[in-house]
DNA sequence: TGGAGGTTCCCC
DNA sequence: GGGAACCTCCAT
């Protein structure tokens, strides 16, 4: 009888030819394929070598076996390999169980991450797990299906087996056919044995059961939708928040599933406000598609240049820079159009999917059905539903956060990036990619131009466009309708040096109150959350600290309790000083309760509210508070970030930045930056409707470069200043950094950790550190690190290397290419 | 001495 | 992730 070859005794004599890597079997080849697994199940090398039976292609889902259990993989290359090369021997090859039917990554994809992989110092199959349709596991169904007849007698219960796939139209689910008494079940495995039916893997059919979409849409009655506003808005507010969204969004229809994603709020929502006739359905063909606007002249230039990129199928990266209101979006969606109108798609990028709304809907009134949103309210069917209609070619028009880079998009004609410079387009968990760049490699690949578009571009990118290697292309603002407001600076230095700084300085407390009796409303802009950063104890100088993390404790008066901000530790707030006893604990600093209780204070009769991640953790809070707001049932609104995006409040004629010093006092390179882009976004806050508005900086640093150029919405004063600053210091763009770091519970074995990192790195490379982060520990994790100052255009394998070098027990080492943040 | 419980390291 | 194999410690 024939034995497969593994089964055969090996003399010594063989086994010592193969280590020799002998004439006979050292020199022949095999062909075969790399797999990769997920990360999460098959370890961090996840990726094996099986016998290619030539079967799978590459990109296709395959089940193979690892030790002994099934996994799904993907099949990451196809190749001849000598033993050697492999480095086991041949007859330790496996072959793949079978190819899932159905499922297959595109090849650009997998090119892509093979980009990210080596950009980003991580495996293959880590940066291959963003790109692998979601949830497939799960979904996986064995089925039975009849196969070639054979020539050979069969049994009954055989016969029985046959008649039974054949009155089931050919095919029984794994479940089914497991229902079915064991002796049948034998039967069908004997089957399979020989052939005559078949087993295969793949997605169970629930794919088919595709029911008719049914679109929503703001009633035509705008006297109604206000009406509702005003009475019964604060009575359902998550109703009215949702009506508000669909406002800003401006029409289209949109299917319930959208709706609840920009609004956040579930189908029952949706359901009231068609019952109440706010809302009406509509189905799909009864959709008209908008007739766009015309172009002004500088949008037509942008279209002209990037369209001719499109059918000339270059990969060039336009900067389409200017202030909102600009027409950026007009220029994405006649670009688009002109993608489509070529048969290709479109890629459309967005920082975050709530912030959107304009976008999706604009996309839907001119593209239609053919739009796929993908945002985190999707269930993990539905994800992978719209992966398949991505990967068939029903989606041409593609909407999403970072993670959309990896859709299945087969022929992709345009990469648009929205707010460019935004960090939310860093991923900060493994792969720790920036979706710029690898959306720059996605155009490459495919042939086709992205168009980064900001009022306030990255540094980085603004630079490239200086050198050439970026058009930018600028869109003036637009005269009359969008006006400036006016900024003004405040100097918090003058208020202490007169003996008692204020909350607010003189002038903004005016305007507010000019504006509160003009019937206007004012937001007061702080970052930074509780009612004091701290509690000090005036005797002996103690003061709050988390026992987890090297933060202080935050006052969170209303609460009554003391909260770490990195890890969430809470306690109650102690009567006395924990150290000496004292009761003279008292709160330093200032945070958004404290600014609302000095408002409190100055504008007794005035309606106050508050917004931050503590009012909105109460579910509904937040729509509650917008939508006071936006009835005017407030007449100011105190807030960190939360308030500085998203909706529009044409009655706020007054924005006041508290404190412009918080965001500037970040050690980290890019604060200035940040803290410009983010007073140009409150700054625009103000006077969005046809009254003009003022907006206010207090600041202790009145003549820092990203105050002083925010005034004057002078971006390119701004950037010619920091990016000198960038240069003499060596910050990217003109040095590319990698930051690694070094975690783990006990301080000792992280210090060894990062020493060791060090002495493995190679020579000659501009290494900070090790040092302790400035947050030092986080979550009872010590953390210290070291940054390397590369050329832009090293080399990182070696830095790899030296750092998968470094195991100490308990201690974690993460490697941080291109960071956004520091600490 | 053995077995319970923890840790490490392969899986192609 | 899961299982084998290996390691450690202590009760007997």
């Amino acid at each position: 009888m024939l034995r497969p070859v593994r089964d055969i005794p090996r003399s010594p004599g063989w086994r010592l030819s193969t280590q020799l890597g002998g004439r006979d079997h050292g020199e022949s080849t095999r062909a075969v394929l790399d797999v990769a697994l997920d990360p999460k199940s098959a370890g961090r090398r996840a990726l094996w070598t099986y016998a290619d039976n030539g079967d799978a292609a590459l990109g296709d889902a395959v089940l193979v076996p690892i030790g002994k259990r099934q996994a799904l993989g993907f099949v990451v290359r196809r190749y001849e390999a000598t033993a050697d090369e492999l480095g086991f021997r041949f007859d330790e090859l496996k072959s793949i169980i079978e190819v899932v039917n159905g499922i297959r990554i595109p090849g650009v994809l997998l090119d892509l991450a093979k980009f990210v992989a080596e950009t980003y110092l991580c495996s293959l199959p880590v940066a291959l797990s963003v790109c692998v349709p979601p949830g497939v596991r799960e979904r996986l169904e064995g089925a039975w299906s009849l196969g070639a007849p054979a020539g050979e007698k069969l049994s009954v219960v055989q016969q029985e087996v046959l008649r039974t796939l054949q009155e089931a139209g050919g095919e029984l689910s794994e479940a089914e056919v497991g229902a079915l008494p064991e002796g049948i079940q034998r039967a069908f495995k004997a089957l399979r044995a020989s052939g005559q039916v078949n087993f295969v893997q793949r997605l169970a059919p629930f794919l088919e059961r595709r029911q008719k979409e049914k679109l929503v849409r703001l009633t035509s009655d705008e006297a109604a939708i206000e009406a509702f506003l005003r009475s019964e808005g604060k009575r359902k507010p998550a109703q009215a928040l949702t009506l508000m969204r669909l406002q800003a969004a401006g029409g289209p229809p949109l299917s319930p599933l959208e709706v609840r994603a920009l609004a956040g709020v579930t189908e029952t929502t949706v359901r009231a406000l068609a019952q109440e006739g706010l809302l009406e359905w509509v189905t799909t063909d009864e959709v008209k598609l908008s007739v766009p606007p015309t172009p002004n002249p500088e949008q037509q230039l942008a279209v002209d240049a990037i369209s001719s990129a499109i059918s000339d199928r270059e990969s060039t990266a336009f900067l389409l820079f200017g202030v909102t209101g600009s027409g950026k979006t007009e220029v994405y969606l006649r670009a688009a159009a002109q993608a489509l109108a070529m048969g290709r798609q479109v890629l459309y990028l967005v920082p975050e999917i709530a912030l959107a709304t304009q976008a999706i809907s604009q996309m839907r009134s001119r593209f239609g059905r053919g739009v796929a949103v993908l945002h985190s309210e999707l269930t993990q069917l539905e994800r992978l539903r719209t992966w398949l209609r991505i990967a068939n070619g029903e989606a041409s028009v593609v909407l999403g956060p970072r993670s959309a880079i990896f859709a299945p998009l087969p022929n992709l004609g345009l990469i648009v990036m929205d707010e460019e410079h935004e960090s939310a387009y860093k991923q900060e968990q493994s792969p720790r990619y920036h979706a710029r760049t690898v959306a720059r490699e996605l155009a490459r690949l495919h042939g086709c131009p992205i168009v980064l578009g900001s009022a306030t571009p990255s540094l980085e990118t603004f630079y490239e466009a200086e050198k050439g290697g970026v058009t930018l292309i600028s869109l003036p603002s637009r005269a009359a309708s969008a006006q400036m407001p006016t900024v003004e600076i405040c100097d918090l230095t003058q208020g202490y040096r007169n003996g008692k700084p204020a909350l607010l300085v003189p002038e903004l407390a005016t305007a507010i109150s000019d504006a509160l009796a003009r019937g206007e409303q004012a937001i007061l802009f702080l970052n930074r959350r509780a009612y004091a950063p701290f509690l000090m104890c005036r005797d002996c100088g103690y003061r709050t600290a988390c026992p987890q993390c090297s933060v202080a404790l935050s006052y969170h008066r209303g609460e009554r309790k003391l909260r770490c901000h990195q890890c969430g530790h809470s306690v109650v707030v102690p009567s006395e000083c924990p150290k000496c006893t004292s009761t003279r604990l008292n709160p330093f600093g200032l945070g958004t309760e404290k600014v609302e209780e000095g408002l409190r204070e100055l504008f007794p009769a005035a309606r106050i509210g508050r917004l931050d991640r503590d009012i909105a953790s109460r579910k509904g809070a937040l729509e509650e508070v917008l939508s006071a707001f936006r009835a005017q049932d407030m007449d100011i609104l105190v807030g960190t970030q939360m308030v500085a995006k998203g909706l529009d409040f044409p009655n706020v004629t007054v924005v006041g930045v508290v404190a412009a010093d918080i965001s500037l006092s970040v050690p980290d390179f890019r604060s200035g930056e940040r803290t410009f882009q983010l007073l140009s976004q409150v700054a625009g806050r103000a006077g969005r409707g046809s009254l003009p508005g003022r907006v206010f900086v207090q600041t202790f640093n009145p003549e820092h470069p990203a105050v002083v150029h925010a005034q004057g919405h002078d971006y390119v004063g701004f950037f010619e200043e920091a990016i000198l600053e960038r240069q003499g210091v060596g910050y990217p763009p003109f040095l590319r950094l990698v930051n690694i770091l070094v975690t783990g519970p006990d301080r000792e074995a992280v210090g060894k950790a990062s020493g060791l990192v060090r002495d493995a790195l190679p020579s000659g490379l501009t290494v900070l550190g090790p040092a302790d982060c400035p947050l030092e520990r986080l979550n009872n994790r010590w953390r210290r690190h070291l940054l390397l100052k590369l050329p832009a255009v090293a080399d990182l394998a070696e830095v790899q290397s030296a750092v998968e070098s470094v195991s100490v027990r308990g201690v974690s080492v993460v490697i941080d290419v291109d960071p956004v943040s520091l600490s």
